[in-house]
DNA sequence: CTCCTTTGTGAGCACCGCTCTCTATCTAGA
DNA sequence: TCTAGATAGAGAGCGGTGCTCACAAAGGAG
């Protein structure tokens, strides 16, 4: 907690403000919290063309006084995706029952992804539970999170915002849940519960193996493909029931058809 | 192309001007399709966020006098949805073989919903090719088609407009894609190239085999289901590549990792 | 105690969606 | 053929937006 003000200090503060006085930074970092909280409120309700007036009216505050802790519009809708993607990823890795030795957002900017990669191969095996168990939890805690919340779903997982460029800080958060979803299968696979017997060819099985051997190492190229194809499609299944695609087909027992389907994401990966 | 005009003038003009002369409702749908395409040039370069008074602009016409065309921003934004769903169809139509009596965007309104299905449903089987060849076929027209025009993807597949309730006027053409999906696989089926030993249980399935029966009959309900959940795959997967989610995983060869994803897709319909 | 960084204000610019009034034009029917 | 009415466009205007700038208060650092 503490530890973070610092850090969002050094990131949105001018560079000659290092050695500043406690006391402002600190509440520097509230405000920039408080900006964050009433900016969510705003999403939940109005979606995502979030008013920066709106929310500096909320505030009490002049318009422009929010442009001292955010230098843009898109600047805040970045600080809120990063924000989804610790939330999400700290749901799904509670539901996984990764022990999450990063927690939330303390990472270290820049050095989020060798981070990340740690965590997840670093966690054990939670007790008791099959793969396939850990697996379905870990999906059904993601659409959960997105039921939750659909327009912070949106906001990360949707369309782009229009000339919106993911900046650098968000590639560590947004592989979070990816990762921990390809951890659940190496556990597996480590344990046994996974045999990969046909192999996989193509170019793209190279890049697999690349991504396998950097973050989820020791894991066949064929389970890293169908790690991220099952993360492709929990993704898939969760947008396409947000976003209104499965009206006037599958109306009452959404998360029975999403689990379902789940089962066939695992089934791909060799879990069962 | 002459016997849309009248629809055209139907659906945005008044009630009362269904006995207009000819060539003032030809007038009129020309300047109509000519705003949306100038709206749909707008949309590839800007994206989403697309302002009327710069379509305007660039027709040398004042902001006000497309709302002569279109009542609001919204309107406009449902009929590029509609064409975009429909030129979406047409191509994994054609990819899939399909006759599509039904053609572009020419069914009438409200009946789009039927039309649809009996277009789905009375098609036959394309010469020599086995079910998974048309299914990869089809699903990488829509890649095909989403990666030459990723903007009008997102307008139809990324999270929705803030406060924009999809009309009914989009169900129809919204669907057809995925009763295509749909009918391949039954082709596949009637053909004895599918065998559906074990069903499907649950509330859920219940719901597939209503939707099955309306739109596929003759289809089990584990297939449509299935099916359905290919389609989502399918979306997910081109949502993905589109939206960034493979950056630094997949970069070169896309499309083959994307015909992994859909052959695997394929093997849990049953499509070998 | 003085400097200077930081924080907040309010005016202002250009743009947006949308509404309104007004005018020119063109069609339909007597 | 002439007239009444529907239609298409123009332009001003309203409230909203993101963002910039000059300026004033306030606080910590030397």
């Amino acid at each position: 907690m503490l530890g973070e003000k610092q850090e969002q200090c050094s990131r949105y503060g001018t560079l000659a403000s290092m050695s500043a006085s406690g006391v402002r930074a600190r509440v520097r970092a509230e405000m920039t919290e408080e900006i964050k909280t009433v900016a969510r409120r705003h999403l939940a309700t109005d979606g995502a063309n979030l008013s920066l007036r709106a929310v500096a009216r909320d505030l009490g505050m002049a318009s422009s006084a929010v442009y001292r802790y955010f230098a843009s519009r898109d600047e805040l809708l970045t600080a809120m995706i990063i924000d989804a993607y610790n939330s999400l990823g700290a749901a799904a890795e509670a539901a996984a029952g990764q022990t999450a030795a990063g927690q939330d957002a303390a990472s270290p900017a820049g050095a989020g992804h060798a981070a990340g990669a740690g965590r997840a191969a670093g966690a054990g095996r939670a007790a008791g539970r099959t793969g396939l168990e850990r697996f379905l939890a870990t999906t059904h805690a993601a659409r959960d999170w997105a039921l939750a919340d659909p327009h912070q779903w949106a906001l990360i997982y949707g369309s782009p915002v229009p000339g919106y460029e993911a900046p650098e800080d968000t590639v560590g958060p947004a592989t979070r849940v990816v990762l921990l979803i390809a951890a659940v299968v190496r556990d597996a696979y480590g344990n046994g519960e996974i045999d990969d017997r046909e192999p996989i060819t193509g170019r793209y099985a190279e890049e697999l193996a690349a991504v396998g051997e950097k973050f989820t190492p020791g894991a066949p190229p064929r389970l890293v493909g169908t790690a991220m194809s099952a993360f492709i499609h929990m993704s898939g299944a969760i947008s396409a029931e947000l976003f209104g695609q499965l009206r006037n087909s599958v109306d009452d027992d959404r998360r029975g058809f999403f689990e379902f389907q789940m089962r066939g994401a695992a089934h791909l990966i060799g879990l069962r």
